[in-house]
RNA sequence: GGCCCUAUCGUCUAACGGUUAGGACACCAGCUUUUCAAGCUGGGAACCCGGGUCCGAUUCCCGGUAGGGUCACCA
């Protein structure tokens, strides 16, 4: 028997995390048992339902690298011709009435479900055995009117006429499957089997829902998560293969993806850990890679924080980047909160904070000067390479007091109490720029003494 | 409230009757570093409660409790 899923959003809204983990979940399984998985849309909700939305939906499917099958009408708005027919089947057996709307302006007939009432169970791949007593449903609605079905109906007939062998959903419809079936018994359709994933929550258990904040998944993409990361950590949210291992790519879920590993209960979404899943991807990187990734949003956020864009100094800021952000849009906030302004601009040191111990503006002129003359010593071509700097400046600031010595190399040059090293600011700012700050600094402590 | 599902560190999880209950994120400490970040090392941190079954229960069964889901002419 082939495998064959489905995924059928309803496109009233952007392509959410729970739904891409739901849709995963379909992926994976029909990839790892060889089969297919199917993408319709869920749109018999025609007031609620956009093109938009179904166009964020597929971008985001996309993006995460899940691919699927279209069956050939795979919009349910464009098939109520086919549910009209099982409609009147049912009609005709008895097994469905027409009956008064409550919408009496509308003076349309409902058609309702003839319950069997009867005691129900179905087995779930996940949980096992689930009984339901049908009686509690009532003659339930499955549409508004002969021509206009709703979603129970509609499910049903598009899963038996795709073909669909595992039916891969939220724990939230559990209670639904119960009248699906009663459906498709009395349309006389197989059961499909079925499995009831665990909800993704938020921090407070709740169902995880747009007031928590950012749940869609395009939000994600925009904030510059990579999508290797967060398919990974949707994976294992809710499912583990067993055993260490924390970082898996695609082909390797594909790989080791089963059912009887997926999570009976509710997990948070813990954004803390998506960020360390992000940055494990990051540090995989090629440079070159990295570089690509970056530079287009430190170039925007250079730009919008007013400094002259030099692609050199971008390009020698890379590696510092790479250690400092866990996803592109770090980049974006640490340029706004001016991190880096001493990259692009010379710093205004103030003649009071120079000096490290003991505020001795003589000493720390002394110094100053001494690694001015190191610098002065450096060839152009050493000084892109921060090690070789900090060979020649070692000694001294060995020999005199490394704090001493570094604090004010380092503020002189950055103007910040807290920064990277002088040593790698002056290989990215360049020889004459960190000479010229160096001197900026004597001067402005000369004058202050 | 009815029905259904669930229950291991704060969080994600491993364990499939016998373990010092393991890993990861987060947290704390130490190392390294002039500082910040990163990195390395170490540490604290859990079997919801009560009954059974069993030589032995975190693990199986029942009950309680707690949490969640669902009760549409939405999906």
């Amino acid at each position: 028997m082939t495998v064959i899923t489905r995924y059928p959003p309803s496109p009233t809204g952007s392509f959410h995390i729970g739904s891409a983990r739901t849709a995963l979940f379909n992926y994976l399984f029909a990839a790892h048992t060889g089969g297919k998985m199917y993408l319709r849309f869920e749109d018999t909700d025609t007031a609620r339902s956009k093109r938009e939305y179904e166009d964020d939906i597929r971008e985001g499917l996309q993006w995460l690298g899940i691919t699927y099958e279209l069956p050939g009408v795979f919009r349910q708005s464009e098939r109520t011709h086919t549910y009209r027919k099982y409609l009147e089947q049912l009609i005709g057996k008895g097994l469905a009435y027409e009956a008064e709307s409550s919408d009496t302006e509308q003076n349309k007939k409902v058609v309702r479900f003839k319950n069997p009432n009867i005691p129900m169970t179905f087995n779930d791949l996940i949980r096992g055995d689930i009984s339901f007593d049908t009686t509690e449903l009532d003659d339930f609605i499955i549409a508004r009117s002969i021509k206009d079905p709703l979603y129970h109906l509609s499910v049903v007939i598009d899963d038996y006429e795709m073909g669909v062998t595992h039916v891969i959903r939220g724990e939230d419809h559990i209670s639904n499957t119960a009248r699906q079936i009663l459906i498709l018994e009395a349309l006389g359709f197989p059961r499909p089997l079925y499995a009831h994933i665990p909800l993704i929550l938020a921090p407070d258990r709740s169902k995880l829902s747009k007031r928590h904040g950012a749940v869609s998944v395009n939000q994600y993409k925009v904030e510059g998560y990579l999508a290797e990361a967060f398919v990974n950590y949707l994976a294992l949210l809710g499912w583990n293969p067993g055993g260490d291992q924390e970082l898996y790519s695609m082909p390797e879920l594909v790989e080791k993806f089963t059912l009887e590993n997926v999570q009976i209960s509710g997990a948070i979404f813990n954004i803390e850990k998506l960020r360390w899943f992000n940055k494990e991807y990051l540090k995989k990187m090629s440079d070159d890679t990295f570089g690509k990734g970056a530079l287009p949003t430190l170039k925007a956020a250079a730009l919008a924080r007013g400094f002259t864009w030099d692609e050199k100094i971008a390009v020698r800021l890379l590696p510092l980047l790479r250690e400092r952000i866990s996803i592109w849009q770090d980049i974006t906030k640490q340029i706004d909160e001016g991190e880096y302004d001493y990259f692009f601009y010379d710093p205004r040191p103030s003649p009071a904070d120079i000096p490290h111990a003991g505020g001795d503006k003589v000493a720390a002129s002394a110094h100053l000067l001494a690694m001015l003359h190191t610098l002065q010593g450096i060839s152009e071509a050493d000084f892109k390479n921060p090690d070789i700097i900090k060979r020649s400046v070692w000694e001294y600031a060995t020999a005199n007091g490394r704090g001493d010595v570094l604090w004010p190399f380092r503020y002189a040059l950055s103007g910040r109490q807290r920064s990277a090293d002088p040593m790698l600011i002056a290989s990215v700012i360049g020889k004459e720029a960190a000479e010229r700050r160096l001197h900026a600094a004597i001067k402005i402590l000369g004058t202050a003494s």
